[in-house]
Parts: structure tokens; C-alpha cells; sequence
DNA sequence: AGGGGATTTATACGCCCGTATAGATCTGCT
DNA sequence: AGCAGATCTATACGGGCGTATAAATCCCCT
């Protein structure tokens, strides 16, 4: 094996259990068993080699989402919301370190145009495919990319972002799905009661 | 003025225009015309005056937004939330600097258990305080601790900090305010349409 | 006026970091 | 075998960091 995959793999392994901020070229030399000049020879930089690291882990995460949210392919959209939302914050809690490179990676892309296009990638081509099963589980029709397909994708990715920032901040204080689910409810139910009542002037 | 209070101002500054995690000690000195030796002196350590300054800070951005949300009286839950995402989505563009600020000091409470227990306080009070802000906008005498008006707040926020994450990552693939709520419908009334038939177990 | 605690100043210390350099070694081709 | 380019090794460099120290100064109280 090659320095180059060597120091991947020390890249994945100690984004999942140190946190991208606080890990040194020294560290990563150590964990992959190669040499300090390595890192600058294959990956240009730190950097380099910590952001091609990212992209493949968070990839992988997202697939695993995925295939979860699929798993159930006679739930409704509501109840794929559900088990998705559910599917999320059980992973988060195993996850914790992974999650805390991923807020570090999301603070470092605001200074590194390449990672945060790969992050905004990341987001776009999530969407899609959440969009799409969004489209399986309406079942008329409907293709993955309808605006209503994306509007309900932009929406929950935009839930599970929330969960993630505050499961790490709260980890107990963090809604659960069926806390979701009811606020969900209330909240339609307020504006759009049952009786007819449109109590909102939106169309 | 003494140092202390120029430190803190210079802290508040530099969140907002530098971000968290590049502040140095003596950018702090620099900006507030005081001596490397204070920050220690007053506040025991670099991290100690930042996370000082980083709670107020916040504080206010939140105090801002439940004035945003509160303006209008009259408005259904569903166009506060509206409303609310809105303000959220203005403020978050015109104030990057500091979200990525939040965002550092997200991934640094990890390891600060100071820092994570104020923003995990923040939390909980941005919570308590949009569900009161539901409570009356219900305006059938439900209170603000209602476990629906809690679940309703939960979502809300939950909603917030993904789209703040999003904003950070692609700004000009963050869902709308419009998207949210067309999503939103199409996820409601895909699973429990107008019609009566409930495609969904869920109760 | 003067004493003492609170504050401010100037500076030094030690640490660790990321990267560069230059030479050694390996690998595959002729 | 021998060359060349790719890869690996060992180490040095320069710099920036946060914090500690000790002396100077301020300010209030008696």
C-alpha cells in the first residue's frame, strides 16, 4: 500500500474519532505510519489531504441515510419523514466525533472555496435523491424533480441539519421525530383547521 | 474603561467579522488597544473572554429574531413560521461572519463544556421563548408550555439552524421560505389529504 | 500623605505547527 | 545492468501561538 492510501485511510479514521480541527500533520503521519514529508507530497498540503478524506466519509454517511429512508417502501411521506428524522439522530448519537469534524469541515469551508464546493455538491446531489424518494412514496407519478418533490427534500435535509447542530450542542434536549411530528401537526392544524376555517391568508 | 470591558467589545467585534477560531490573543490587543497580559488577567485565558463575549452576542441575534417573529399579532402560526424563516434567512445573509463564528463555537463547545452549556442554555430558552411566541399566536388560551407549543418550537428552531448550516455551504441552494411551506404542504397533505383518507397509520 | 490592593505594562518562554529541502531508496523499462 | 522518475526518509526552519512573570503604575481609603 501506498503513503498516499495510507494517509487516506489515518485521514478517515481520525476525522471520525478527533475532529478535523484538531488534527495535526504529525498525527496523521503517526496513524498512518508514513513520513511528515509524505503528506506534502501526495496531497500538496494538510489540507488537501483532509478535505479529498472528507468528501468520501460524508459521502458514505449520506448513502447510509438513504438507503434507510428506503427501506419502508410502503410508508408514507410523513412516515418516511419520520423514520428518516429517526434513522438521523440515532446515527448522530454514535456518531458524535464524525459530527463534530463535519461542523469543523463546514466552519473550514468558509475559508476553502474547494471543500465548500464539495460540501455544497454534497448538499445538491442529497437533496436530489432525498426528492426522489419523496417522488417513489407520493406513487403518482410524480417525478423526483417536481418542485413539490424538492420543496419537501429542501425541507427535511434543512430538519436533519437542525437535529445534527443541536444534538451536539443538547444532546437530551433535542427534539425527538414525534416531537417533530406533533409540532408538524399543531402547526398545520392551527393555520388549516380541519373545519375548513382557513385561518391564513396564504394560498 | 477598563480593559475588561475593551477586551469584551473588541471579542464582540472580531466574532463578527473575523470568526471564532482565528481570533489570536493578540488580535484581541490589538483591536482593543489593551496588553496581552489582560486577557488572562481578566478573564483567565483567551477561550474565557471569547466564550464571555460569544454569549452575549447570541443573545442578541436571538432577542432580535422573537421581536421579528412577534411583530405582526395577527398572524397564523404557519405565517409566523413563515415569517420567522424569513427574518432568519435575511439575517443570516447579511451576518455570515457571524454564523461561521457560531458555527466554530459549535464545534469548539465539544470541547469546552463551559461553552456548551451556555449555548445548550441558549437553546432551551430560544425554545421556551418560541413556544410562547406559538402559544399566543394559537390564541385559544394554550400556554406557551403546552407540549404541543414545545413540539411546534422545536421544529421551528430545528428549521432555523439547518437553514443557517445550508446558508453556510451553498447559499444560493438554501431552500426558501416559500419552499419550506410548499414542502411542508406537499408532506401534510400527501399523508393525510383533504379527502379524509388517511394513507397514513400514524396517529 | 502614604500604603496596599487592583490593574496595566513589557517582555520572555516554551511549545507545536505546517512546510521545505536534500538525499536515499525503490520500481519499471530498455 | 543501468538509468530515470517516482516515492520515501530524516531533519531543519521559521513562525505564531497562548501564557507566565515581574516590575511599573494607578486608585482609593484612612
Amino acid at each position: 500500500m501506498s503513503h498516499r492510501d495510507d494517509l487516506l485511510a489515518a485521514a478517515r479514521t481520525l476525522l471520525e474519532d478527533k475532529g478535523y480541527a484538531h488534527i495535526t500533520a504529525r498525527d496523521l503521519v503517526a496513524a498512518s505510519g508514513t513520513n511528515l514529508a509524505s503528506i506534502g507530497y501526495h496531497f500538496g498540503s494538510k489540507a488537501g489531504l483532509l478535505n479529498a478524506a472528507i468528501a468520501t466519509v460524508f459521502e458514505e454517511w449520506t448513502d447510509q441515510l438513504a438507503e434507510l429512508a428506503m427501506a419502508d417502501p410502503t410508508a408514507s411521506p410523513i412516515e418516511r419523514g419520520h423514520v428518516t428524522w429517526a434513522a438521523w439522530l440515532t446515527g448522530l448519537a454514535g456518531r458524535r466525533r464524525l459530527l463534530v469534524s463535519y461542523i469543523e469541515a463546514l466552519a473550514q469551508a468558509e475559508r476553502a472555496p474547494d471543500l465548500r464546493r464539495q460540501l455544497a455538491e454534497l448538499y445538491r446531489t442529497c437533496r436530489v435523491r432525498v426528492a426522489r424518494l419523496v417522488a417513489e412514496s407520493l406513487d403518482d407519478g410524480t417525478r423526483g424533480d417536481d418542485p413539490r418533490c424538492r420543496a419537501v427534500a429542501s425541507f427535511v435535509v434543512a430538519v436533519c441539519d437542525g437535529l445534527a447542530v443541536q444534538s451536539l450542542v443538547d444532546p437530551d434536549g433535542v427534539p425527538t421525530p414525534d416531537d417533530l411530528l406533533a409540532g408538524l401537526a399543531t402547526l398545520w392544524s392551527a393555520s388549516f383547521p380541519p373545519d375548513g376555517n382557513d385561518t391564513s391568508g396564504r394560498t
